[in-house]
DNA sequence: GACAACCCGATTGTCTGACAAAAGCGAAGA
DNA sequence: TCTTCGCTTTTGTCAGACAATCGGGTTGTC
């Protein structure tokens, strides 16, 4: 109530659509791996659709940068090296950054008001330790975020960086003590757009972003000391 | 020679990868104008391959936002509004800037010395007046900045603004005088990542773009309201 | 036993043909 | 004039087919 997407269920929407949000969370959600080939007849078979969705569906996925394409091999889940993923966290502290201090100084206060409903759910679902709530709530905070920029290709280019985080598998709100942390930061960016500042809201989406990125790449080194590459 | 592309005219490429091309040259180029149908049909006599081949063509520059599709209608050209523009050149500016200061920062030698020749040849270029000649030599130039940034997502988001500039089909450097600030501009911007000044080169893509969006602003101002819309 | 050449199966890239469903358009009727 | 109906066009999707290619295993040689 409040925020309720317009688009009641687009059930209609074309079935290569759903093929490209079922491929999608099949990819966020870990249960196909980075790295992992995608064989057109399995996945014809495993969802029940006919190769030309399939097929158009990838290429959806591969300009997204979910999935990379070898001539004549097939798509396989992208994976995400150290360096890249250190550079995705620039960017998305870029973006971000100016996607705040534009909501702080041009957005509605509609759009406010419901920034502040999502960081009130937010840190609800953070405290009652819901992991799909969780995700849930924080997605409907960035989507409120970006959409408060105003601006339609920082809002597009987001949302392809938050799909591509997932390829690192590792919400980095799962760190211990992370949670309470991202909790915080999201109230300060909140109150920092609540009060108009531009620049600090900035500020805090930057550095909200760049402890992610601390915790993700320290993760990240650590985990690939062990595992080789 | 120095610079001499390694991908020795990847020939083989598929054949879908083709289509994408020839379909996007055909819109930058103007041949296919923004708002305009894309029949199936017609592609496929005109460019003659199969369906298969120009539907997947056609997800992908989708992707990239050069079309729009419409369930059941198919896809046309992708319009900008002026909002839209405003605000792509709000976030060209800032990826450039970004993209500026780390070439500045952490640039090879080699990067820049590819940077000073592209800028050489683009001055040149405007010199000698040849239309094709410059919007190579720019396109070039702006490779090369992207290259020199270092990071593949910046890479990839400023390569699909660029081509959505060119719906607006007014190179902006065809407004009279524009051009030679323009040459003035991007020596400003390599001579500061040639002292390794971050800030500077930083301010110096930002200028370069504000005023490229001026100037573009100006002329969508003007001409939509005699067009009505 | 190691290494090169070769062959074969699996998979992709692409075309053709087919057909239901939806959108747009024009004609017929109220 | 406005609504409704039906037709045409185009899209969305499937099935089947086939050449080209890739990867891996096998064979043969030194």
């Amino acid at each position: 109530m409040g925020d309720m997407d317009l688009q009641i269920a687009r059930q209609s929407a074309t079935l290569r659509t759903q093929v490209e949000d079922k491929l999608r969370q099949a990819i966020s959600s870990g249960r196909f791996k980075p790295g992992q080939r995608l064989v057109e007849r399995e996945l014809c078979e495993s969802i029940g659709v006919g190769r030309t969705s399939i097929r158009e569906a990838l290429r959806q996925l591969e300009a997204e940068g979910l999935i990379t394409s070898y001539p004549h091999r097939g798509p396989v889940v992208s994976t995400i090296t150290y360096e890249e993923a250190a550079q995705l966290y620039s960017v998305r502290a870029l973006l971000e950054s100016y996607a705040g201090k534009e909501f702080a100084e041009n957005g509605t206060a509609q759009d406010i008001h419901t920034l502040n409903e999502a960081v009130a759910e937010f840190a609800e679902a953070a405290a009652s330790g819901g992991g799909s709530r969780l995700i849930k709530a924080k997605t409907a905070f960035y989507d409120c975020l970006m959409q408060g920029s105003g601006n339609v290709f920082v809002k597009q280019m987001l949302t392809s960086l938050h799909n591509r985080v997932t390829l690192l598998r590792m919400t980095s709100m799962t760190q211990p003590g992370r949670l309470n942390h991202s909790v915080e930061e999201i109230k300060e960016i909140a109150a920092a757009i609540t009060d108009r500042n531009g620049a600090k809201a900035a500020a805090a989406c930057k550095y909200h972003i760049d402890m992610a990125a601390k915790v993700a790449l320290d993760y990240l080194r650590k985990t690939s000391e062990n595992d080789g590459d």
